[in-house]
DNA sequence: ATATCGATTATCT
DNA sequence: GATAATCGATATG
């Protein structure tokens, strides 16, 4: 055996390809459950992902692409599988990957992780500490909390290619399957607040939520 | 357990 | 000038 087997060996991550990416964004959602983010440095940080939320063009009110082709929706634009960090609130990241075909508008929203590997270097850039098992759940179940696990900032990771294992950021597969995958309304937005375009594993205890009201 | 609120800035009206 | 794809702290049941 020699790396062409289709079933990854236990512990390693093959990059998913572009195409996975340049489809519809609840396809690539659903799909993207289960899947490993990838971020290499001194030490590689990688971690399982739970829960997405699929954002469409600009026919999406509640998208960031109904502003429009702008600087900051460009990305939105662009080719599938390039990583799309907005800054909000004031005090928070959060991170997307580009999906449609280049031209066409959408992208997947990444709501909560699983530390996989890494987990003290995730803590130390949450600026909390690991005092019991159950700690490592508050490191990566939100939006706003595994960009600041992964040290992703929009100045950093904005365009970043998501498809190539040369970046500093990507995403591949190990051969993990999804199971009891659940899908509610997308959490703390106002407009189109009924869509169900909000995809987790149901089992997983590093979600961010159960059910989706708020606000 | 759920509810409310302040922080703080990029972006849009 | 208002709003926002959030978080963490505080208050209250």
């Amino acid at each position: 055996m020699r790396g062409s087997s289709a079933s990854a060996k236990a512990g390693q991550i093959r990059p998913l390809n572009r195409d996975f990416y340049g489809r519809d964004p609840c396809r690539v959602a659903r799909d993207l459950l289960g899947k490993v983010l990838v971020r290499e440095g001194q030490s590689r940080l990688s971690a399982r992902i739970v829960e997405v939320e699929a954002y469409l063009g600009e026919e999406d009110p509640a998208a960031h692409a109904a502003a429009g082709n702008t600087a900051r929706t460009a990305v939105l634009f662009g080719p599938p599988g390039h990583a799309y960090v907005y800054f909000i609130y004031g005090n928070h990241y959060c991170l997307n990957v580009s999906c449609e075909p280049e031209g066409s508008a959408g992208g997947v929203l990444f709501r909560a992780l699983e530390p996989l590997s890494g987990v003290e270097e995730m803590a130390q850039a949450r600026g909390v500490e690991i005092q019991d098992p159950k700690d490592v759940i508050n490191l990566t179940n939100g939006p706003g909390k595994l960009c600041a696990a992964f040290a992703i900032t929009r100045g950093r990771d904005n365009g970043c290619d998501l498809t190539s294992t040369a970046s500093r950021l990507w995403i591949g597969e190990d051969g993990y399957i999804a199971r009891d995958i659940k899908i509610t309304p997308r959490i703390g937005i106002t407009k189109a607040a009924d869509k169900p375009l909000r995809y987790f594993l149901g089992s997983n205890p590093f979600v961010s939520r159960k059910t989706s009201f708020r606000r």
